[in-house]
Order: structure tokens, then C-alpha cells, then sequence
DNA sequence: GTGAAAGCGCTAACAC
DNA sequence: GTGTTAGCGCTTTCAC
């Protein structure tokens, strides 16, 4: 490897020349700096990160932990957070906690020790204090993404996930449906999941109807029909609606709903939650909540970046969602819309609240 | 920030003893020992990797580079190889660029300053000279994901594109289709779409039917429809089956498809490529080549970490893909499954070549 | 078994 | 405008 020393002696200079060249501080004279310019070009010459970083404490690397990359909603997420970074001169390390706590603790503790200057992460819980602790504790600022601010954390990046599912309540019950049903992973496991269970239980409520059903699925259920079939199982408490807390899941219980003989939306309208890109291709397209991953990754890493340059204290930036009505829900009693389906394109029907 | 001398001070040590603590080098007494410990706790001490990677010469962190995190392919890839590399205590600076030659030559400089130990890389094209320059001239390891090899390319892990688009196109065949055709994604942008169409367009001559239409589009073309109206236009010479690049293209196309009128498999038959989860989910759920990319990426790590330690010399590694038969083919003239459609999970359709 | 000291590649005072 | 030098946090000889 070439260091700074080989440059300096190879164009004659000391080397604290050739840093201040290749930082632009203090003026190199022209002809100096040709000549450290030709020395990095014949001695293919890259600064070394890892000497500048500890000798100026900064590592210009961002670090991210989300539960899983294979969850689109995440990696676009990542993606934000990337070009967020890249735009102001910063890497990206990633790891994912496989929405396990230790591993979780163990990733933070890991990016940490590579002295990032900031790190964005999702809590399983954001009420979970270990992971909290140790990040608070530390130099770097931080920024829960997901999750649910709690009163005394204020470095948060989120939709509002109540109100987001308030939104799928209200669409069905528009839609003439009464009876509802909820469909989610474990709650235990998802401060998100839960905020989305209580704000569709508490539509429901306020509106009046009876509280819908609500049950959990292990995350990784490949196969949701056997709790459907429990759910439909009851024709006279038979629910005309389902909402599901991801777009995973509503996917797969289109799928499952299919395998049973029934048919969305003729037979049960179906709303999920995340706003992928896929579900909008799906048939029936997919009606969601869509909340907007990237820019969710995006201003994290902002917030961050920001901080460190002392602009403004830290606030929970709640950024706002949307609901995407596609062919999966319909009036109650209806089929939707018919085949050959409407020639426009879907995202005209985005309704941005 | 806790650094090793306090530990020291604290625990009335040397620093030297320390470092030999934490990294399990020569004995440390017992006693001694335990006096390190409860300054490191009593610290909250966590050591920096920076330093650490400055006077080692290893940062003990991956680089990986890809086109995009929203196709759900590379974003696997990227799970695979961080899975990889954190098994054995490596971390990973993961970025995207965004299907641009420039970018991913940036991209490859950065991770290099940063000194990775090894770095993975899905060129825009395998032969493309400038950043296999870059590559080869430094220290550290790298590999090549998804890319075509070429004759002097060792390191490279991929499936073999062409004979997996053959398959493919033997598949359509088998099921009765004589007028095929293909979408693909801009040839130029990507050496396996390339090798995908020489590979399909080649086992048709090879049974002997007419050479099939290709047609290019835009590779983030929100819509195929006019490329769809135009191939589907000439009653005479209308392909009655489609093979598709990738799936991302494959599902917007069948969504096209449904929304001119017409019906998959019933009225024509999609082939995609990738096996990307939610393809199995859709309806009609995916018939795709499968490619392994939680592998590619786990494997492309592993290699690195493996020929660090010296093991064996640099070999590309081919894994074996497998075709994924799923409800968008039928044999010409039917309409594949009806609905309800089978029970069996799609999974035993697989076959593994 | 433990300590003292050199030095990894770089930046930033401080001299001149 | 440029050179000299200290030192960032750590590992690793080399002594003892």
C-alpha cells in the first residue's frame, strides 16, 4: 500500500504538504501541488481512512441495524439512509438483527466500536432500555427508525403508525364493512405492529362497531391459512375485512384466500400496511398504508449528519403516510372492479392525507 | 471515550497486559485478569476497531457493492453476505451504484480507503476494464456477484446465466410453445441479461423453431405495455409464451397483460428469472429460474475469508440454479390450473437441476 | 507474566 | 507556503 510518506518523498515535499493538499487546507502553491498531484497519479496513491480516521476522531461512516434486509420496507430503507450519506461524503456499514434482541445489542455494540458517527437503528422495542442504554451512553448520535417515539426519546425517525391504521379502519368501514378482522405478526416482538393494532382497535371503537379479531402470526408464517380459516371459520361473526400489519402478510393471506377458493375482494377485501413497490403489480393490486421507506432511511441519516454540524436540537421527525387504494378492498358486497381493469395507472389513486 | 490506557490506570496494569487480555494473547494471570475485567466493566470500556485496524493492518470489515437495494435479489445477497462475514466477526460497509459506471468506481474507492479486507462487487459488466484495474492492483481480495466470467475472471461467484435461460426456453417447449419471445432489461447495463438472451435465443435454435423476437426496456420502465402491445400487435407472428430477464419485469408485464385484457397463462404463458419470495405469492404465482442469491452472497464472503487465511487459490464458484414452476406457464391452448387452485405449497414444484 | 516503547497512516499545531 | 513533530488507540516486539 502506498502511504502519504511515499507521495511526499516521491514529489520532493514534506508530508504534511501533501495532507494539506489533498484536504485543501491552507494554500499549496500551484507548483507544488503539481507536483504532489503527479506523485499520487504514478504511485496510484489512496489516503489511507483508517489513519485519518483516528487522528481526527471521525470515520465519516454511518452505521444501520434493521431486522431484516429481506422485508422490502427495510431495505429501502437502507437505501435512503445510503444515498442520504453518500450525497455529504459518508459510508454506510449495515448489519441486520434477524429480529433477535441480543443480536440486536451485539450489532450496536459491534458499529460502535468502529467509532461511526452516527447510527440508526430499529428497536425491536423502543421501549427495550438495553439497547437505548448503551447508545445513549455513547459519543455518536443516534436515531430510532420505525419506531414508536416513547415520551423521553426524542432521536426518533417514524410515521404515525395509530393514526396510519386508523386510516385502513376508516377506508373499510367506508367501504360499508362492519365486521373486521386483524391479522399481524407478534406483537411482542414489534413496538409497530402494536401501535398499528391499537389504532385500528380504537377506530373501530369510536366508530361504534363491534372490536374486530385480532390475531398474531409468527413472522415468517409461510403459510397463514390455517388462521384464517379459524377466522372465517364462524359465518355469523365471518369478518368481510381484513387489515394486515405488513404488506407480507396481507400478500400472503391473498394467497392463502385464493388456495381456500375464495376471492379478494369479492369475497373478503383485504388492506395491508408498508406500501411496497411489488403490491402494486399484484393481482388484485394491493390497497395500503404506505409509508415512505426511503425518506424514512433518508432523513435518519440527515438528522444525524445534521446534528453533528450543530444545527438544531434533536426532534421526532414524524413523516406522514398514505393510503393506497388498489383492488384488493371493495365495497361490501361487491366484486370490485371487473376484468379488463381500469387502463390508469395506480398511482393516481394515491390519496396523500 | 473509554480508551485502553484508562482500563490500564484503573486496574493498575499495563496497557500491554490489557490488549493481552482482550485479545487472549499470551497468559494473563488470573488474578490479573480479573482486575482487567472489572476496570473494563466498571468503564464501559469497548475497544477501538480503528486503532486496532491501524497497527493490525485489518479491519476486519467486508466491502460489497451492488447495483440496487430495491430489487429484492441483490438485497438478499447483501443478507447472505453479511451473514457470512458476521459468523466470523467481520462486519460490512455495503453501498449501491445505482446501475452507473462511475458510481461503482467511486463506490470501489471508497471501500478500499476504508481498507476493507475484501470486497464483493456486481459490475455493471464483468469486462468492463477500469474497476477490475482498481481491483486487482490493491491488497485486498475481492469477487465478483452475479457477473459473467471471463476467461482471465477467477474470482467470481455466479450461476450460469446461459444455461439457466435455456432451461427456460426448454421448459416453454416442453409445454407445447412453438412462437417465443423475450423482455429483458437494457443488454448493455448488464453483462447477465446478455448472457440470459444468448442463452434463450440459442436453445431455440438449437430445437430447431424460428429465433425469437427481444425486446429491450427501460430497466426501471413503470410500464412494459407499449413493448407488450407492440410484440402481441401481428396476429401471424404473436408468441404465445414470454421469458423475462428478471422477475420484477416478468410481474409488471403479467400485470400489462391483465390490465389489455388478457390472461395469464390462459392467453400467454410468462417465464421470469431470479425467484425472488413474493413471485410465489402472486397470482398467478411465478413461473421463475431460481437463482441461490442468499448463496451468492454468502458464499462470495465466505470466499474472501477463506483465501485471507490462505487456504486455496482463487477459483469461480458456479452455484446451481433451479426452475421454480409456477401458475404463469401452461401448456399452449389451456389455462393452467383452476381455480380453486391446488392446495400443495408451490415449494414441491421446485426442481433442482 | 508483565512493562516499556515503537510505530501503524494520518492531521494539526507550531515553527520558520 | 512549507517542514517538523506530537499523538490519535491500539498491538507487538523486546526486555526483564
Amino acid at each position: 500500500m502506498t502511504t502519504i510518506h511515499e507521495v511526499a518523498q516521491y514529489a520532493q515535499v514534506s508530508i504534511a504538504t501533501v495532507s494539506r493538499y489533498l484536504n485543501d487546507t491552507a494554500g499549496v502553491r500551484p507548483e507544488t501541488g503539481r507536483r504532489v498531484r503527479e506523485a499520487i497519479a504514478a504511485l496510484d496513491f489512496q489516503p489511507n481512512q483508517i489513519g485519518r480516521s483516528l487522528k481526527t476522531a471521525s470515520t465519516r461512516a454511518l452505521g444501520i441495524v434493521i431486522p431484516s434486509l429481506e422485508n422490502p420496507v427495510f431495505a429501502q430503507a437502507v437505501s435512503g439512509f445510503d444515498a442520504a450519506a453518500r450525497r455529504r461524503g459518508y459510508s454506510v456499514m449495515m448489519t441486520t438483527s434477524e429480529y433477535d434482541q441480543h443480536r440486536e445489542i451485539e450489532a450496536v455494540e459491534t458499529l460502535l466500536r468502529y467509532q461511526v458517527d452516527g447510527l440508526a437503528l430499529t428497536a425491536t422495542r423502543s421501549d427495550a432500555p438495553v439497547v437505548r442504554e448503551r447508545l445513549a451512553a455513547n459519543r455518536a448520535p443516534y436515531t430510532l427508525i420505525y419506531n414508536e417515539p416513547t415520551p423521553d426519546e426524542r432521536a426518533v425517525v417514524t410515521v404515525d403508525n395509530a393514526a396510519a391504521a386508523a386510516v385502513a379502519a376508516e377506508h373499510l368501514v367506508e367501504l360499508g364493512h362492519r365486521r373486521l378482522a386483524m391479522i399481524t405478526g407478534r406483537l411482542a416482538e414489534s413496538d409497530r405492529a402494536s401501535r398499528r393494532r391499537d389504532g385500528f382497535v380504537g377506530a373501530i371503537a369510536r366508530l361504534g362497531l363491534p372490536a374486530p379479531q385480532v390475531r398474531e402470526v409468527d413472522f415468517s408464517a409461510r403459510d397463514v391459512r390455517p388462521v384464517l380459516e379459524q377466522l372465517l371459520g364462524t359465518p355469523a361473526t365471518r369478518p368481510t375485512a381484513l387489515f394486515c400489519s405488513n404488506d407480507r402478510l396481507a400478500i400472503a393471506v391473498i394467497g392463502a384466500a385464493n388456495r381456500m377458493g375464495l376471492r379478494v375482494p369479492r369475497d373478503i377485501s383485504v388492506v395491508g400496511f408498508d406500501g411496497i413497490d411489488l403490491a402494486r403489480e399484484f393481482v388484485p393490486s394491493l390497497t395500503t398504508v404506505v409509508q415512505p421507506s426511503y425518506d424514512i432511511g433518508y432523513a435518519a441519516a440527515k438528522a444525524m449528519l445534521d446534528r453533528r454540524a450543530g444545527q438544531d436540537p434533536t426532534m421526532p421527525v414524524i413523516l406522514p403516510f398514505s393510503l393506497r387504494i388498489g383492488e384488493s378492498t371493495a365495497p361490501l358486497g361487491q366484486d370490485g372492479p371487473t376484468t379488463p381493469r381500469p387502463v390508469c395507472p395506480p398511482q393516481s389513486n394515491e390519496a396523500m392525507l
